[in-house]
DNA sequence: CGATTTTGACCGGCGC
DNA sequence: GCGCCGGTCAAAATCG
């Protein structure tokens, strides 16, 4: 199906795929030939029928070189043709020399990224076979067992299935969903996963929403492990993950087709919420809901549910491991309420996103379900239009918001931002020197031993490129779940340092009743 | 023709 | 019990 690449397809409604298809993601594919761009649907969804009415922008980074193109032509005028055509071709190879350093700084970019993937891959594959206990885990974490032997998988996939298919059969991160939908009605059948795993209707992971759960809980209570499973479970069909991004196009491109299943209108929201099913393999229970808020429509909030059952491209992955590893952290123990755990959580994920977005990460409690907010709106440093947006963002009593060194913020914790990077166990991704230029990605800044025009030149492209929220998106959703997969694998340190306590907090919201293992429910 | 979006209707949870 | 609201379904429309 090439159909559509985005948004599902794009197919009959004209959508422009933003997200979709991995070819045309700009994250991952940055080395593509053509200038790295993005097309987008202006507005959000209202529109008539079908995709009728809609009109697409494309959103073209390398516009600025276009326009000084323009600008340079306009100049040379009607009086020196000569001029024009000599200005014109230093221009243009000055713009293709350019152009060839972009793309190998892109092509570095991708290569660390590709390096960063490996190391999670390996990294998951490790945790994957890892016995459940570890042997440097400390001792006086003794609730935290269950965990530490949860919670890897749960990075890995946090359904139930992970627990079993993920490690045989998944390549990819995948397995079960954080969060869930409900009625399956049509999907749940269909969903061949399922067929796979006849005795898992918890397994499955997607459990059809509202009306199975009671029914399939049965099954699951009598299988074995009762309500703290059952409870769990259902914690984990509504652990969320949710983004603000500032974009103009209608969804994120987060590497997966997408197909939009309704739209709605959201008490207190201006703007229609909009709901899409992840497409990318059938009965993936994997949802998002996209909608624009309503304080600033220019952020667009994508609140993911589910984690994926198949094999994913590598830009999807990183979101889709962002909301396994949100979601871990949430059942981890390290819930809102608990003051502390929560406040460790979000300081975590405030780290993990900080490097390349300087952006917030918050865990919410007063929402319905528990919900990790990554908020990347704010530019990252030297991106054109970086704008503070929590300040016009109330700030919800039961949430915790983390304020990032980069943010303009006390950061919670008092260490420069270096540090970050290396107590983030940043040091499993300093793999190779290109991983490092990630990092450099992340933050702008001046590329060691370059020429100056070049320094330049890369500064205005990392800016350029950090600036989409797309990126930012996926690049901190690829460092989030890297770290959350230390964070699981250290859970023990994590958590056991600072959240000891909480787990006994967290029992006293019905997210935290998830605590226990996740993974095992399905068998 | 197949895939997707749109949109009204339906369902279930929740608060009163 | 009733109404509100969020989330989903499914028929119809549309596009490539």
């Amino acid at each position: 199906m090439d159909k559509g690449h985005l948004g599902g397809g794009g197919g009959g409604g004209g959508l422009l795929a933003l997200d979709a298809s991995p070819r045309q993601l700009g994250f991952l594919n940055l080395l593509s030939p053509a200038p790295f761009h993005r097309s987008m649907e202006a507005d959000d969804g209202g529109g008539g029928g079908g995709g009728r009415g809609r009109r697409s922008i494309e959103v073209d980074f390398f516009s600025d070189e276009k326009k000084n193109m323009k600008k340079s032509r306009a100049s040379a005028g009607a009086d020196a043709e000569d001029h024009k055509d000599q200005a014109m071709q230093a221009e243009l190879s000055r713009m293709n020399e350019e152009n060839q350093r972009l793309r190998g700084m892109l092509t570095q970019v991708n290569s660390s990224y590709h390096a960063l993937q490996m190391h999670l891959v390996a990294l998951m594959q490790q945790r994957t076979q890892m016995p459940p206990v570890q042997p440097q885990q400390p001792p006086t974490h003794e609730d935290g067992k269950n965990e530490s032997a949860i919670v890897p998988r749960q990075f890995l996939g946090l359904g139930p299935s992970g627990a079993s298919a993920d490690v045989a059969e998944e390549p990819s991160n995948s397995s079960t969903e954080v969060g869930s939908p409900r009625r399956s009605s049509s999907n749940g059948n269909e969903d061949p996963e399922r067929g796979d795993n006849p005795d898992g209707p918890s397994t499955a992971g997607w459990l059809p929403g509202r009306g199975m759960s009671q029914q399939q809980q049965q099954q699951l209570g009598a299988a074995a492990k009762g309500h703290d499973q059952q409870a769990q479970e259902a914690t984990m069909r509504k652990a969320r993950v949710s983004v603000r991004a500032r974009s103009e196009a209608p969804i994120i491109a987060d590497g997966c087709q997408w197909r939009k299943y309704g739209q709605k209108m959201a008490k207190g929201n201006p703007c229609p919420r909009a709901y899409y099913r992840c497409t990318m393999a059938t009965g993936c229970p994997v949802r998002k809901q996209v909608q624009r808020c309503a304080e600033d429509r220019t952020i667009l909030i994508t609140t993911y549910e589910g984690t994926h059952n198949h094999p994913l491209p590598p830009a999807a992955m990183a979101m889709a491991s962002t909301t396994s590893a949100a979601a871990s952290m949430l059942l981890s123990g390290s819930m809102p309420s608990a003051d502390g755990a929560g406040l460790m959580s979000s300081n975590f994920l405030a780290r993990t996103v900080l490097p390349c977005s300087s952006s917030m990460a918050t865990i919410s409690a007063s929402a319905p379900f528990p919900t990790v907010t990554l908020d990347l709106t704010h530019a990252p440093p030297g991106a054109p239009n970086a704008m503070p947006l929590n300040v016009a963002r109330p700030h919800a009593p039961g949430q915790f918001h983390v304020p990032m060194p980069g943010g303009g913020m006390a950061p919670a914790f008092a260490m420069p931002p270096h540090m970050l990077y290396n107590q983030s166990k940043f040091s499993g991704l300093q793999m190779s020197s290109d991983s490092v230029d990630a990092g450099q990605f992340a933050q702008p800044r001046p590329p060691m031993g370059l020429p100056g025009q070049l320094s330049d030149t890369v500064s205005a492209a990392a800016a350029a490129i950090t600036a989409d929220p797309n990126f930012t998106v996926a690049l901190a959703a690829a460092i989030s779940s890297i770290m959350a997969g230390q964070h699981a694998a250290g859970n023990s340190n994590a958590n056991n340092s600072n959240n000891n306590t909480s787990n006994n907090n967290v029992t006293t919201t019905s997210n935290n009743t998830t605590s226990n293992n996740t993974n095992s429910e399905t068998q």
